[in-house]
DNA sequence: AAAAATACGGAACAATCATTCCTGAATTGT
DNA sequence: ACAATTCAGGAATGATTGTTCCGTATTTTT
């Protein structure tokens, strides 16, 4: 009995996404997110409510397409220490032809909100989790198959991988393009497999 | 001819740098500034120009201070790897122990500001450049002392550390509180040595 | 003591903020 | 055709933003 909605609400949290990433939550005003999504000031709030709840389903959403990726990549392979070089010279390629400086929206909402939103905090503490199982679990298929080094407990390179995540995508953010840093950065980390 | 000033200068940066280190520079009002200086509005603006002025020369000052404890910690030493070692376990516990988790300030301002404002984009790379120069001097000074091990490249190594220190300052921005993760990860970079 | 300069508190400013509401048009299922 | 729902666009909301200005008090130098 109704109309139907003109927009997916898929690709709008989408537009979202690349808006709050780019701005962050406190540098992107209601009228950016209009613009931005291409939708009226009513069918944005009549859809997601208010600005923090948009912001809490687009990084939720972020989270998730980005887990699933690297999770997959991670079981399918039959080398993982070949997949994870992948991910990290795609992380580094992702942050060197990156023209509008973005790094990563979940390391930046962390960094701007995890200590004033409870929400957001959960989100960021929750993928911090996920996400050192998926490498614990790749380190540990990794060890079993002999291609990474059992010097080093598997949780502890787990740990370990996803810091220098962390600190290659501040870095990016930060506006860094010379190559060979990202580049003796992953080297470094690569030594400990 | 005139009155003298009521309150000293850098202790008013102090606090400001408190507080922008707390709230970030967008989510700290005019009116979070005249609280917590405890300076008028009008002195404010008339001693430090305006907030993104007032800003500016906060995360100067907070660079300034930190790179030269750093340097001298590290210049003054006979013990590189036992320095290093300092230095980090002292970012850890503040990590720990900061009720309000308050992570790096130019981590913080290098993610929320680096790519909207030029002057901050400055400060962040110029502090860069400096801290990578005095990690390198310090391996290169620990590797021929046979402190550091020759196997990696100073200035990789030098690279690797300001990475491993951003990556965990961002963990403690978001909140982590469990020491077995931080001291994980210090376990896994020290193994580089 | 007079003059000059600054600090001070608070009022006032225009701009922007997130959010709500209203209008009329468009599209749907019954 | 009718009722229901959603659309776009913009006006209007009240709150908060960063900043300026004013009158008064205070301290310094001459």
């Amino acid at each position: 009995m109704a109309r139907t909605k003109e927009f997916n609400e898929d690709q709008a949290l989408d537009k979202a996404i690349e808006i709050f990433w780019h701005k962050g939550y406190n540098g992107t005003s209601a009228q950016d997110l209009v613009t931005h999504l291409g939708l009226s000031r009513s069918s944005l709030y009549d859809t997601f409510g208010d600005k923090q709840k948009l912001f809490s389903k687009a990084l939720n959403k972020y989270q998730s397409d980005n887990y699933v990726k690297i999770k997959e990549l991670l079981e399918t392979t039959s080398n993982v220490k070949e997949t994870l070089t992948v991910i990290f010279k795609l992380a580094v390629v992702e942050s060197l032809e990156d023209r509008i400086t973005k790094g990563c929206f979940m390391v930046n909402s962390a960094v701007e909100l995890a200590m004033h939103d409870e929400e957001i905090a959960k989100i960021v503490s929750s993928n911090q989790k996920v996400m050192e199982e998926v490498f614990y679990a790749a380190v540990k298929k990794g060890q079993e198959a002999g291609q990474i080094s059992t010097k080093n407990e598997a949780r502890l390179l787990a740990r370990f991988i996803f810091n220098t995540y962390s600190g290659i995508r501040v870095l990016a953010r930060a506006g860094e393009k010379d190559k060979q840093v990202y580049d003796d950065i992953l080297k470094a980390m690569f030594t400990l497999f």
